[in-house]
DNA sequence: TAAAGGTCATATGTCATACGTTTAATATAT
DNA sequence: ATATATTAAACGTATGACATATGACCTTTA
């Protein structure tokens, strides 16, 4: 009969929190500007120490803020990029909730599209960065630098596309194929030689559509085919060894 | 000529994060269970409570972990699901780091594909639900359950396309545009009247993916289409205002 | 005068202790 | 047997003290 609504006691420092990120989200504190330290939250809130600080590493875990110690320390405001969203995809995948074929597979959908709207795009500043990208591709350099190389091409596209969260899509599943070919321990040089983004990146910069889409399909499917098919024989492996 | 590495200090907070999140991921703790109470991992690492509740609120902010108070509560992993990457979408909206036009052309590229995947999947079950779906599209219900069922039918074919990695993107992006959509206070019937799935359903049902892919982009045009001028008014109303 | 080192102020990091709150299970009273 | 009260375990909050990091400024010295 009565019509009381549970009223759900919301823990303080989430609630610290919950302002914290709206002040954010309205714009009241952009990219790089710095919260009010403990001491002046703790005022202005009226709450411990304890509170404000929850508040603030629940901020910092999710990525909102970027906390510095020392004099001129404290709660900056980070830039939200791609990287959260890299984040998230690589729990996920190690968690066991997302397998290498359902990341192959999301490529092989999201890259080719990628690729199109980066042919649209592509200008002449464009088509200077792709090509420089393409020649540096074989640059002997250290072990991490070279699969940033081979992985430029790629991430020029997402950036050319115009669309930040497939860009954003597409650089997570990138970093990610990366980081588990290192798990792999795969030779680069063997399993994706130079030369393989050549076809693409003619397409993109001459306009052509169709030609770059099918292009990145190509080249896609063929290398995930094999990345897909060393992965497989680890896991089989891993499994005897256990 | 000195070869001293510098020596990154860690915060103990975040050390104890890292080691509890590795014994999260390796399957020490899986979903469900519950990692050891504030007095035990004091006791394990040899640290404050401070540093340790610090620790866990990093992971329950990152979605790993959710905290129960209460005499059998605690810190209960958490199945990590596409909540979290849907988290991130929505601050990357609200910060402005993403436009509605970017939402919409992410899902025109995964959508169609999702469904055709789902008609090359779609079984006895999966039609039976979907039909059910659609039939109860219409079920007048208090607020917020409508949009749910208005949505049940994109929910659906996610879970259908055997790839989670998809799903959970179209589903984040599904839920967001649901958000935006009660932030313009859009009648739903109005810009989504029933039936328009009718013609995705019947050709997932007849596992014609071609058909399916073409019905969905067409759906998906039709109604982003509509969403966006509605977007897009409103943003100039709102400047008028301010 | 410029570079190295010292001092200080400030902000975050950690510790220890006490008490409050929530929740489930158990005991008790009616 | 039902309703109520108690208890115990776990998290939540408050507070004060001390540790550490870091930039700014001052001081010494070559």
């Amino acid at each position: 009969m009565e019509n009381f609504k549970p009223l759900k006691q919301i823990k303080a420092s989430d609630a610290v929190a919950q302002q914290l990120r709206a002040a954010i989200f309205d714009g009241t504190y952009r990219a790089g500007d710095k919260l009010p330290s403990e001491r002046e939250l703790i005022e202005s809130f009226q709450v411990s120490r304890t509170v404000v600080r929850e508040a603030i590493k629940g901020l910092e875990a999710s990525g909102l803020v970027q906390i510095k110690q020392g004099a001129t320390g404290g709660a900056f405001v980070k830039l939200l990029t791609f990287e959260r969203l890299s984040g998230v995809c690589r729990d996920l995948f190690f968690v066991g909730r997302l397998s290498f074929k359902e990341i192959c597979e999301a490529r092989l959908i999201v890259e080719p599209q990628i690729a199109r709207m980066a042919a649209l795009n592509c200008d002449e500043m464009y088509s200077k960065a792709l090509s420089d990208a393409d020649l540096h591709e074989s640059d002997t350099l250290e072990y991490p630098e070279t699969v940033v190389l081979r992985q430029k091409v790629h991430c020029l596209l997402a950036d050319m596309c115009g669309n930040r969260f497939l860009a954003a899509i597409s650089k997570s599943l990138l970093q990610l194929v990366g980081e588990i070919n290192e798990v792999l321990d795969t030779d680069t040089d063997l399993i994706h030689p130079i030369g393989l983004h050549k076809e693409i990146v003619d397409a993109v910069i001459a306009n052509d559509q169709d030609k770059a889409e099918q292009a990145m399909r190509n080249h896609l499917t063929e290398f995930l085919g094999i990345l897909q098919k060393i992965e497989q024989d680890f896991r089989e492996n891993e499994r005897t060894l256990i």
